[in-house]
DNA sequence: CAAGCCTCATGACAAATGTCATTATCTTCT
DNA sequence: AGAAGATAATGACATTTGTCATGAGGCTTG
């Protein structure tokens, strides 16, 4: 079983390895210590499993995990984590990652590495366990009202993240086209950007892209 | 500790309020038949828990619980569920549901209300356990390729998701304007959409809002 | 080799978008 | 009563965006 080693910290990478090729099954193809390696390595030795860290100085896990999986969906990649940092989870779930764990639990890497081999999903109980609570506080988070957005520019904000054009808006709203270009106008210039496409992906990333 | 009961089936709300009404900490303040009544509902005796189906006719559980939420952002629901649908299961955590569980568990609902009216988070074994795959699923599973999109239409997808202008995209690619503009043409005819912001919402949906 | 893709480019054009100035009504708070 | 803010509208304007026609060069595959 091939595998590809990345993590920020050296000396993480190489006790890994060391662990891993002392079973007879795995074997350690290539290591890196930056995501921004991980696409590159993986196009080259198209390994059975990317064991990944999440958190990364230039690349980050998560952004390297998503270029491999945009070209490469069916990439088994284990992504790992030295605490649970909340706010990753999730953005790893939704990523399709195959796994995520803590580097503590090392007696557990090897059988899990194995697991998400055989096409199994594999995420720590602490994690699982956690996830309700940390659905429920990630979609919220921006306070349009202080960053004083009316109501009424609010529902031009949601609509516009449905992707209608002014004249629908206009119409969904009983308003003049004019009258919603003036609403836009305003928004962008209280949330400092630039154009609807922007305003909308904005208000998908804060809301958590969905609904 | 006060409880309403929404669901399509008279019967069910029937049975459930029978069962909860015997403890005597619980009492059932109201029912209905639909979710479009739970707002108001909610509004008129502001209930410690609201136990509702997931599924109904016309306004369903998840529609419901958006409009109480959006009015009362503490309030605690209790989604209810037939068979565990994996669609819904998603939603409901975002959203902010504080409990979802089958009904079939009837010996447990009396206890899981009395979690969330404390404060808790209840999700049934069964459901959180399958959470990793659901999200996994949902997320990716567009398949550009497969629609005629090729690998430099996908990096103009992906940096019209960033919101950049065209002219952003081009320096960022060494292109000139006009050939993003084609691209750009050539993407929202293959994919079915009518500008940069439907392109941008779609591609943030479909890979889970990030990056 | 020819047909078919992908890449990249131009120019022209219509439509949509965003900005600005200005006006008006209504409500709320002081 | 007056100030402030939300709501709604208009017209004018420059810019951006999306469409279309057209063409060139490159790579691959039958």
């Amino acid at each position: 079983m091939k595998l590809i080693l990345i993590d920020d910290d050296q000396l993480v990478v190489s006790a890994l390895k060391m662990i891993l090729e002392a079973l007879p099954d795995l074997t350690v193809a290539a290591t890196a210590n930056d995501g921004s390696e991980a696409l590159r390595l993986y196009k080259e030795h198209r390994p059975d499993v990317l064991l990944m860290d999440i958190r990364m100085e230039k690349t980050d896990g998560l952004e390297a995990a998503a270029q491999v999986l945009s070209q490469f969906p069916d990439a088994r990649i284990l992504l790992l984590t030295t605490f649970s940092d909340d706010e990753y989870i999730i953005k790893a779930l939704r990523l399709g990652a195959k796994g995520y764990l803590l580097k503590q639990d090392y007696q557990n890497i090897a059988p899990a590495v194995r697991a998400v081999f055989s096409g199994q999903t594999v995420f720590g109980d602490e994690i699982t366990s956690r996830i309700p609570e940390l659905m429920a506080q990630a979609p919220s988070g921006f306070d349009y009202e202080a960053h004083g957005i009316s109501e009424r520019e609010l529902e031009v904000i949601r609509l516009t993240a449905e992707g209608l054009s002014n004249r629908e808006i206009a119409s969904r709203l009983y308003l003049s086209e004019g009258t919603v270009r003036n609403y836009l106008s305003s928004i962008l210039d209280k949330l400092e950007l630039r154009d609807r496409t922007q305003l909308a992906v904005f208000y998908l990333r804060k809301q958590g892209g969905f609904l």
